[in-house]
DNA sequence: GCCAAAAGTGTAAGCGCTTACAATTTCGTC
DNA sequence: GACGAAATTGTAAGCGCTTACACTTTTGGC
């Protein structure tokens, strides 16, 4: 098969009948360039479908016309469902995405950030995905001269979108304490440690904290975002003799695992125990799982949109905005007033 | 933040004492290089820690470093398992991963193949999953000069891994006659139009044809691969009529659609209605649907074992190879003995 | 109309690497 | 030892793009 030659600048430069720099000029609209240019450029480009070539672009000091996204697994609903929207805001904008999964490694992780440097030759601009970051990594993001925009990330000198996830807890956390149920359990994300702060629990805590009451640790536990660490984690509270009449867990998914959990320790939901989660993952409304609903595909987008307006205005010093989407407390039937 | 120099491999050259030419062939293991000079190379860079520009090499080399993953649509549990196995398959030998999802729309995936040349000059390969093609769209990715490989898709002229999908659906088929059902429906794939021979319909059959039996057209419905697909097709069996003592669903996400539909029209499973899918999705072991398994990631990894090969030796004349992989009957609580 | 300033365009020098091909060294053989 | 072949190394020409700077054209004020 022959290879047909590539079509160059110089090409769309001969069509054009402009120098090659008038060209390169004329496509990234950059000043100093008629109108009457501008148009036979985008003429010739057009009718040649010429694209920059990416590594040439970048090689002269110019760019890459990628952008990565980063995710800390990319197979959970959530990661799958935000990269699908962000990537077609990114193809619409002329990004091609390169999809890096940190595949829940702390190796990969680490040679992610390793590389930090080297993938900054490769793609313009970044957008992480739930990674969390200590300050060394965040100063290492900051320095390798890329765009950056993140989804579920607070606090960062960057873009953010995300909900409020101490909010999204405390509705769910209020929405059990509203049905009479007092004795709760909290499957926490474990991110950093067992027992931590994040903001979902934060949210637990100052519901409890309203109704006077407070956190037992016993009813605690930490758990990752799968159904069996979810299962996992319902099963040991069930075994250190914790007797919950309502769990609150930090998602859908940990909520299935603790459905199963307490199905296998013969106790019926929610009959004996309520359960809420956050997300509304598509099955929890198969499940019949009450929850608290967050946009997720709209959390990409924002956020891809953000990223790409980064780098269209570079060189403009801008101060990072943090965007909070709704959530919203969706009643199902794994919740029930305590009896 | 300064930005020190670039270490270029002309640093590396001069304090190895050696050309360029020969750093160059030296870092990438290329013959014609006496084993001394390796040494002196590979000390001075590591002394200098050169890392070479990944732009430079790409425009110099004429390829891009980086392969695309082209599916239907991102979010689909399916896609995203053999997504996150080739890009760690991908990223492993050295490439970026660009993902391209179609969106399940027509009009993406018609722009997609009108710009096949383009995209030729921005991946050097192509990994499609399951993407149904026509014959002019086979020959446009033959013609692009891209390697090419594919998950899912039988009777293509370059690698293939996928399962035998009729074979598949002979088991699940099988499994239900086995159990004494006859009255069987089958929520058929319906990529091309409603009632059509796909592979894993053609199973269907011919268990069917085995045991003596025929496929009543009442009992054959369209669906797509989500849960709510697999719910308004087995509405639709119901109020058609049909009265199947045991279904077949084309995938796991089918069942569950299939599943709720029953629940919502009182009929329990499966009691009344054996279900049965194809994929064991994580949820079906949660939800004991019997299902057929099949290894998602081993495809993903493995077809993009074979996109990197083609890729590292191009010219070689090379027969297409089409590589199956097992599938498993596993028997959960969805099906039973008919009474 | 004239002239300086502004606007538009072109020239050419790289960016850091790969790779023909030429030049040099090494080796084996008679 | 001498000689040709084989192995090794170096030279230099790009790869396709950006960009400083020089150059040409337009503009506007008087």
């Amino acid at each position: 098969m022959v290879r047909t030659h590539r079509v160059t600048i110089q090409d769309v430069a001969v069509l054009s009948g402009l120098s090659i720099c008038t060209v390169s000029r004329a496509l990234r609209n950059l000043p100093n360039v008629s109108e009457k240019a501008q148009r036979q450029v985008a003429e010739a480009a057009s009718k040649l479908g010429y694209k920059a070539s990416a590594a040439a672009s970048r090689l002269a000091g110019g760019t890459t016309g990628s952008v990565a996204i980063v995710a800390p697994t990319a197979t959970a609903w959530f990661f799958a469902q935000a990269v699908e929207a962000a990537e077609e805001v990114f193809g619409d904008s002329g990004y091609d995405t390169v999809l890096i999964s940190l595949r829940n490694k702390a190796s990969v992780r680490r040679q992610f950030f390793a590389d930090l440097e080297e993938l900054a030759q490769r793609v313009d601009g970044l957008l992480l995905l739930n990674v969390d970051l200590t300050s060394q990594e965040v100063e290492a993001l900051e320095a390798c001269g890329m765009a950056v925009a993140s989804v579920g990330m607070g606090n960062v000198p960057w873009d953010n979108v995300g909900i409020d996830d101490e909010h999204a807890a405390w509705q769910a956390t209020q929405h059990l304490l509203r049905l009479g149920h007092w004795d709760l359990a909290v499957l926490s994300s474990n991110e950093h440690s067992v027992v931590t702060e994040t903001p979902r629990f934060r949210g637990f805590k100052r519901a409890l904290d309203e109704h006077h009451l407070t956190v037992h640790p016993d009813f605690v536990v930490g758990t990752g975002p799968s159904i069996d660490d979810g299962r996992r984690a319902m099963t040991e509270l069930i075994a250190r003799g914790a007797k919950p009449t309502a769990v609150f867990a930090h998602c859908d998914e940990a909520a299935f695992g603790a459905l199963t959990a307490l199905r296998e320790h013969g106790l019926s939901v929610p009959k004996h125990v309520s359960v809420i989660g956050i997300d509304d993952h598509p099955m929890s409304w198969f499940l019949g799982l009450s929850t608290v609903a967050q946009p997720v595909a709209d959390q990409g987008a924002f956020a891809a949109n953000l990223l790409c307006e980064r780098l269209l205005n570079t060189e403009a010093s801008h101060q990072p905005s943090n965007h909070l989407l709704d959530t919203k407390l969706i009643e199902r039937k794994t919740t029930r007033h305590k009896r």
